[in-house]
DNA sequence: AAAATCAAGGAAAACGTTTTCCTTAAGCCC
DNA sequence: GGGCTTAAGGAAAACGTTTTCCTTGATTTT
C-alpha cells in the first residue's frame, strides 16, 4: 500500500474502481461516451479517495508537450516585468498550465540558452517579455511551438504574435500633454532603440512635437549606453543640467528612466522640470507622486496572452491593449513652491 | 530524418555515433567507466552535431523526479519577493534546474493546490516565500520533497530548513538607531503577526525600547487587517495622525507599510516623522531616499536556498544572511526644512 | 431480419529516458 | 595458466500515462 494522497498511480485508481487504466484515463480527461455515468461515478470518487492527479511525466511524454509554459524576461528586476508574470501565472493556471519563469538579462546567449532547455521540457508555448533577435530564436520561428512577443514585437518583422499598446498613439498623447501643460522646450530619455517599444515611441514624440509646430532641432534627444535604465535616466539628466538652457519637461521612455532622472535633479537641489514616464504600476501613486505616466494594463495581460494561445490561426494575430495617461502632479515637483 | 536541431532523440544520437543508446545516455550523465575516451568523443560529437539534450519528460519518469524546482510566493506584487524569485531562479538555473514560479496570494487554498500540481510534476524541491500553514502542507512535511521556507520559518514549529536574517537582532538595531537619532516617542506599524518574521521583528523592537527605558506603554503599536501592505501603512498612520501627541518614529516592519504611512503624512502637508522600513531595494536610493530601511541581500538568497538544498541531513538547516541598516535622511523627511 | 451503427470498456503499444543485468575481453596476481 | 577484478558496452526492463485497436452487446436502420 502506497501512503494515500501521495502520488497514487493510475493502476492504483483503477484497481479501486475495478476497471482498467484505460478508463481512468478517459474518465480523469473527460473523453465522451467511453464510460457508463455509473462507472464514471466509480472511477471519480476512486480518484477523489486516492487523491489521484496524473503524473505530468507520463502524460507529457505520451502526448509530446507538457503543461509548461515558459515566460522569458529581460529584466526581472523591472516591476512591470515583474507585474506582467504576476499576471500571466494566473491566466495560465486557470487553464491548467504552469509558469516557468526565466531572466535573460537582456542576452541573446541566454536566451538561447533557455529556449534550447525549454525545447527539452516540450514546453507548450514561449513567451518573450521584450525578445532580443538570438540564432535559437529564429530556429523555432515558423516551428510548431507558438510564441507570443509582449512588449516588444518580434525583432525580427512584426509578424508574430504580440501583446501591447499602442506605442505612436501613446507618444502622440504624452507630446501632447506636455504642450498643453505649457512646456515649452522639451527632452526625450529613452533606452535602447533595439526595443520596438522604445523606438515608437520616440518617433511618435518626435512626429507629434513637429506637427505642433515645434522646430525638430529643438527636442533633446538624451541616452546613455547602460541597460540599467535608472542608471540611463540618471546620467541622461546630468547632461541635461549641464546644458545652457533648461528644458520644462522630460519624457522618458519608461518609468525607471524617470525615477533615475528625477533623483539627479532632486540631487540637483531645484525644482525638477515635469517628468513623464512608461509603464506606471500601482507603486507610483504612493512613491512617485510627481510622475505623470502612461498606465499600461499589465495585469490584463496574462489573459491576452493566454487568448492569444488559444486562438485559432486566422485569429488576429496581436492584442493592442488600451493605455491611459495618468497625470499626476503631487509634492515633489513644486516642492520649491 | 529528422528536422536538425529540434527535438532530436537519443536514438539519432546513438545511431550516427555507431553505439547503443545506453551508451550515449551514460556519456550525456557523465556515469565513469562505462565508456572509452575514443567512444566518449564519438557520442559528444554526434550530441553536439545534432544538439541533443535529453527529454525531460522521459527522464523524470525514470528518475520519478524531475528537475522542477517550485517557488511558492506570497505576493508577486511585492518587490521584496519579486527580487528572491529572480535571485532563485539564477541560482537554481547554475545547477541545471528549473524554475516554476506560483503566487499564493497568501491564501491556503491556493498554496495547497499548488503544493498538489507539483507534487504531480514531481517537483524537486519547493521553495516558500512567506509560507501559510496549510492541510497540503502538513501533509509533505516530513515527506522526500525537500521543503524551504524563506523569511517566515515553518508556521509550525521551527525545524524546517530556513532561509532569513537575524530578524531579532535587526529590530533592536532599529529601536536603538531610532532612539539614537533622537526620537522620544516611537510607533511600530506592523503586518500580519502570523508571520514569523513580522512577529520577531516587533517583539525585538519593544524589547529593545523596554531596556532602554522606554516605557512599554508608550510604545503606540498599530496594525490594519489587509493583505496589502500599503493600505496597511496608509490607514495606520491615518490613526497615528489622528492622536493628540504625534510621534517621532514610525517603525514599519516592511518597505512597503512605510511606503503607505508616507504617502499620508505626505498629504497630511506636515513633516513626516523619520520612517524606518524593512526589505530594502536598490530602488529606495532613487524613489525613498528618505527612508531608513534594514537591507536584506535578497539578491543572495537563490545561493542560500540552492545551498540548503544541496546540504546533507547533518548540516545546520538554516541560512541567517547578514542585513544591514541602510541609514537614509533625504530630501522628502526634511522638506519642511 | 439482416446490416449497420454505437456505447462501453479492455489489452497493449508507444512515448524517451535511465539503469539493471549480462557478456566479453583484457589485465593482474599468484 | 587459472582465478580474480575491471573496463566497455549492449539488451531489455521500467517509469506512468494516453491512445489505438479490438471485442462484445445493444440499438438503430434498411
Amino acid at each position: 500500500m502506497t501512503r494515500s494522497g501521495a502520488g497514487s498511480s493510475i493502476k492504483a485508481v483503477a484497481a479501486l474502481a475495478g476497471v482498467s487504466i484505460a478508463t481512468v484515463s478517459r474518465v480523469v480527461n473527460g473523453v465522451a461516451n467511453k464510460a457508463s455515468a455509473e462507472t464514471t461515478a466509480r472511477v471519480r470518487s476512486a480518484v477523489a479517495a486516492l487523491d489521484y492527479r496524473p503524473a505530468s511525466a507520463g502524460r507529457a511524454l505520451r502526448q509530446r508537450t507538457s503543461r509548461l509554459v515558459a515566460v522569458l524576461a529581460a529584466n526581472l528586476a523591472n516591476p512591470a516585468m515583474a507585474a506582467i508574470a504576476a499576471s500571466a501565472e494566473i491566466a495560465l493556471r486557470k487553464r491548467g498550465l504552469v509558469m516557468v519563469l526565466c531572466d535573460t538579462h537582456d542576452r541573446p546567449a541566454l536566451q538561447d540558452e533557455y529556449l534550447k532547455e525549454m525545447q527539452a521540457q516540450q514546453a507548450r508555448a514561449i513567451v518573450l517579455l521584450a525578445a532580443v533577435e538570438s540564432p535559437m530564436l529564429a530556429a523555432m520561428r515558423g516551428g510548431p511551438t507558438p510564441i507570443v512577443f509582449v512588449n516588444r514585437r518580434d525583432p525580427a518583422g512584426s509578424a508574430g504574435l504580440h501583446v501591447g499598446i499602442d506605442n505612436a498613439a501613446a507618444g502622440r498623447e504624452v507630446a501632447v500633454h506636455c504642450l498643453d501643460a505649457g512646456a515649452r522646450t522639451i527632452a526625450i530619455i529613452h533606452g535602447s532603440l533595439a526595443s520596438s517599444a522604445t523606438s515608437e515611441r520616440v518617433r511618435a514624440v518626435r512626429e507629434a512635437l513637429a506637427a505642433r509646430g515645434v522646430p525638430h532641432a529643438s527636442v533633446v534627444v538624451e541616452t546613455a549606453e547602460d541597460d540599467d535604465h535608472l542608471a540611463i535616466g540618471y546620467r541622461s539628466a546630468k547632461r541635461l543640467l549641464e546644458r545652457s538652457s533648461p528644458v520644462d519637461a522630460v519624457i522618458c521612455t519608461s518609468d525607471l528612466i524617470a525615477f533615475g532622472a528625477h533623483r539627479r535633479y532632486v540631487e540637483d537641489g531645484g525644482a525638477p522640470p515635469r517628468l513623464v514616464g512608461f509603464d506606471d504600476s500601482p507603486l507610483n501613486d504612493w512613491i512617485a507622486p510627481w510622475l505623470t505616466s502612461v498606465r499600461i494594463p499589465y495585469e490584463n495581460y496574462g489573459e491576452a496572452i493566454v487568448s492569444l494561445l488559444a486562438a485559432d490561426d486566422r485569429a488576429p494575430a496581436a492584442r493592442i491593449v488600451p493605455y491611459r495617461l495618468m497625470v499626476r502632479d503631487g509634492p515633489s515637483r513644486n516642492r520649491g513652491r
